[in-house]
RNA sequence: GGUUCCAUAGCUCAACUGGAUAGAGCAACUGCCUUCUAAGCAGUAGGUUGAAGGUUCGAGUCCUUCUGGAAUCACCA
């Protein structure tokens, strides 16, 4: 229908004006405004030298002459046409739809797209922003599918390294062979368990080392490395010197203004001045969340400054904190083990093998919980080696060159980045980038794909674009069709996630929490009973399934997200259990009607349509449109975007909610034909958005119960 | 310091990539369950889109500067 209005209207410029056109750009009129969709005529007005108000009525009086589709127009604020659908139209489209069995699946693309998410790492169980990451990673090879792309879902488990090694030294010095069985853990989390361990002890070990440090000693340190403490100190000396500048003016603004604030904040202000101005998260934290007044305003921008300074001075303490990490005995045992496990030592792989066991295990349970899965696994404990042969093709075609120690490096044009990229290092070991040049390869090698979506946060923008940049350079057939589905990272409000603070949600915890809540709810309402508890189990996963993905993929993927555990996993409103209620009613309505001795088989027949149907129709015939769109096939940058079919759902939701409201479906005024006719077609109207909110919610990976 | 991204209602998010009167949900307030599932519907209130300039028929969206926030720039992964 679209194109149909795009080409008449290309028509009518050259018959009325003799004014070529190449692109009509239509979209949905605005609900305000009567019409189904709006030719926006700005930027025609002047070439065919019209008014707005005479342009629109010539171009609308072409189209309802020449288009009988077209019931009539109007022009609207000096430009914008909005043309009207005959009611038939709209009848005969949702004729149409309801009869096609495969509404929703678009036309084979002929193109295999691999779509790698979730990648977790082997020592510490899945977490939050895991789960944004697996939701999106799942959904985006859904809709992709739908969109009529071959699809291979796939992860890469980072199962080897120094971090693994620091879980497995933890668990033997002190795991007493402790198990998943014996402990009651599981898998995943005991090996997390061991790594936090692990972290302490090393802290332990390092406080002598960093006060070694403190004094000015470095002879544990090689000279490049003690090159980058001094220059590190030096940062934080000269940033030390910028906080007492500051500092100075804290008496004659605190004597000042101190008063006029509440006593939450004197309070609080007092023990961060005596804690030396040692950062205070608390403090921070009431400072970002508060509203000032205009005059309070230079002293809490003084502190703000103050604040800041601090944390840089952590950063660059940190980066000598890590140098001094490498240094303790424990980290020395690790390195030793790292190296018989490359060495292929069999006590150290037994002990590897058994302790990724656990850690599966726990995965798998979790991935089955959270109902995504995959296609093809690939493990960096046999990847790690791939690569190797890319760099002897980079040196031969000069991309890559040898510095004299041996490393080899990748040169990068300058736009794309400054520095040049260490691919090897100079004892010849591969690092993360040279490992994932390798699995490239391997992945084309393995399925032959067209595209290949990387699902990984934005904090590994840098590591992507070059790792791009540089399968280009090489010419590899597959680099134009690699794109980085770079998402935003989830915040609590207590800000970033950290491990070290305890601040990480666990994927496992919350997902029994919200299952809880949603058990709590469901209960409340009392419309289970008479069902076994399995059945209601049932209703409950899928209710708090649905609330927990819907809350998660809603937002754009690119923007960074707020979580707040108490607030954001809505039943309510804009969320998942609301659009599934709404799938419920419409089985409930078929229930009803089968009940009622309703043949829903045969077909029906109506001559006009309740603003509410016309609007039901008008967004279900949009759905693949948006399938489109999610999909990235008309602007691949737009795409790969789960939230614009939460979106959708959620609006097929709503309306389908006020028609439910509005209009009477299974009740008839009288026992007319036509309205028996009525009832028959309202049925198939509302069976009809049940299967669309069904399958739109399921290329979000939520599924939908029959009750609830 | 360089680069990139972000700032929209009290809160969490939208706004079809430059289009109409900036929309939803939550929270607050008013109505509506003897009738198809009220996790609902209808309504009220809530905005100088961080600030100031600029580009044009038209700016939340593009450009410049400023303010505030985040990420990144390793012989870590």
């Amino acid at each position: 229908m679209e194109t149909t209005l795009q080409n008449a209207l290309k028509a009518a410029f050259e018959e009325l004006f003799n004014h070529q056109v190449d692109e009509i750009e239509l979209q949905p009129t605005r609900k305000e405004f009567e019409g189904a969709y709006t030719f926006v005529m700005f930027s025609f007005l002047k070439a065919v030298r019209q008014k707005p108000e005479e342009l629109g009525q010539k171009l609308g009086d072409y189209l309802v002459q020449n288009l009988p589709e077209v019931s009539g127009y109007n022009v609207a604020n000096k430009g914008f046409l909005n043309i009207s659908l005959s009611e038939k139209v709209w009848i005969d489209a949702f004729a149409q739809m309801a009869k096609n069995e495969n509404f929703g699946q678009l036309p084979a693309q002929n193109q295999k797209v691999m779509v790698e998410y979730s990648s977790p790492n082997t020592n510490k169980p899945l977490h939050l922003g895991h789960l944004r990451n697996n939701f999106l990673g799942y959904s985006v090879a859904k809709i992709l599918e739908a969109a009529g792309y071959e699809v291979v879902k796939a992860n890469l488990v980072n199962d080897r390294g120094v971090h693994i090694c620091k879980s497995m030294l933890a668990y033997v010095k002190f795991g007493h062979g402790e198990t998943p069985e014996s402990s009651g853990t599981k898998g995943d989390h005991l090996i997390g368990k061991y790594y936090v361990e692990f972290d302490k002890r090393m802290k332990e070990q390092v406080k002598p080392i960093l006060a070694q440090v403190a004094q000015g000693d470095f002879s544990l340190f090689t000279s490049a490395e003690q090159q980058n403490i001094v220059t590190y100190q030096t940062k934080i000396a000269k940033i030390q010197q910028s906080v007492e500048q500051e500092q100075k003016n804290l008496p004659a603004l605190k004597g000042q203004l101190l008063a006029s604030f509440d006593q939450d904040f004197q309070d609080l202000f007092n023990e961060w001045e005596n804690s030396n101005l040692i950062t205070s998260s608390t403090f921070k934290k009431h400072i970002d969340g508060a509203t000032f007044g205009k005059k309070q305003a230079p002293l809490v921008k003084l502190i703000r400054k103050i604040i800041k300074l601090y944390n840089s001075i952590g950063k660059e303490e940190g980066n000598i904190k890590q140098l001094a990490n490498n240094k303790t005995a424990l980290m020395g045992e690790v390195t030793q083990m790292l190296q018989k496990w490359e060495a292929k030592d069999p006590d150290t792989i037994a002990l590897w093998k058994k302790m990724n066991g656990w850690v599966y295990d726990g995965f798998n349970a979790t991935y089955k919980a959270i109902g995504v899965d995959f296609d093809q696994m690939y493990y960096e404990s046999e990847t790690y080696l791939l690569g190797k042969e890319i760099i002897d093709d980079g040196l031969n075609q000069g991309l890559f060159y040898t510095k004299p120690d041996g490393s080899v490096w990748s040169k990068l044009p300058a736009d794309v980045s400054p520095n040049d990229k260490l691919l090897l290092r100079s004892n010849g070991t591969s690092v993360y980038m040279t490992q994932d040049l390798g699995t490239a390869d391997e992945k084309y090698k393995d399925h032959q794909i067209d595209k290949s979506i990387y699902v990984i946060g934005n904090e590994q923008d840098y590591h992507c674009v070059v790792l791009f940049q540089i399968l280009k350079d090489l010419g590899r057939p597959y680099a134009k069709g690699l794109y980085h589905l770079s998402y935003g990272m989830v915040d609590l409000p207590t800000g970033k996630m950290k491990s070290r603070e305890g601040t990480v949600i666990d994927a496992d915890d919350l997902l029994l929490e919200v299952k809880k809540t949603a058990q709590d709810r469901t209960d409340a309402l009392g419309k289970l009973e008479g069902m076994s508890d399995a059945e209601k189990e049932e209703i409950y996963r899928i209710i708090s399934l649905g609330a927990l993905k819907y809350t998660l993929l809603r937002v754009d993927p690119k923007k960074r997200m707020l979580f707040d555990k108490n607030e954001s996993v809505d039943f309510q409103g804009d969320a998942g259990p609301f659009v599934q209620m709404n799938y419920v009613r419409t089985r409930s309505i078929l229930r009803k009607a089968a009940s009622l001795g309703i043949d829903t088989t045969k077909g029906w027949q109506v001559a006009d349509l309740h603003p509410m149907e016309s609007e039901l129709i008008m967004l279900l015939q949009q759905y693949e449109q948006v399938i489109a769109d999610a999909a990235g096939l008309v602007d691949p940058k737009m795409g790969y975007n789960p939230s614009l079919i939460a979106q959708y759902a959620y609006n097929l939701a709503k309306t389908y909610s006020q028609f439910f409201a509005e209009c009477p479906i299974l009740k008839t005024p009288d026992q007319s034909a036509e309205s028996m006719e009525r009832r028959k077609f309202r049925i198939a109207l509302s069976t009809k958005t049940g299967e669309v909110i069904k399958k739109a919610l399921g290329l979000l990976g939520i599924e939908v119960p029959e009750r609830m």
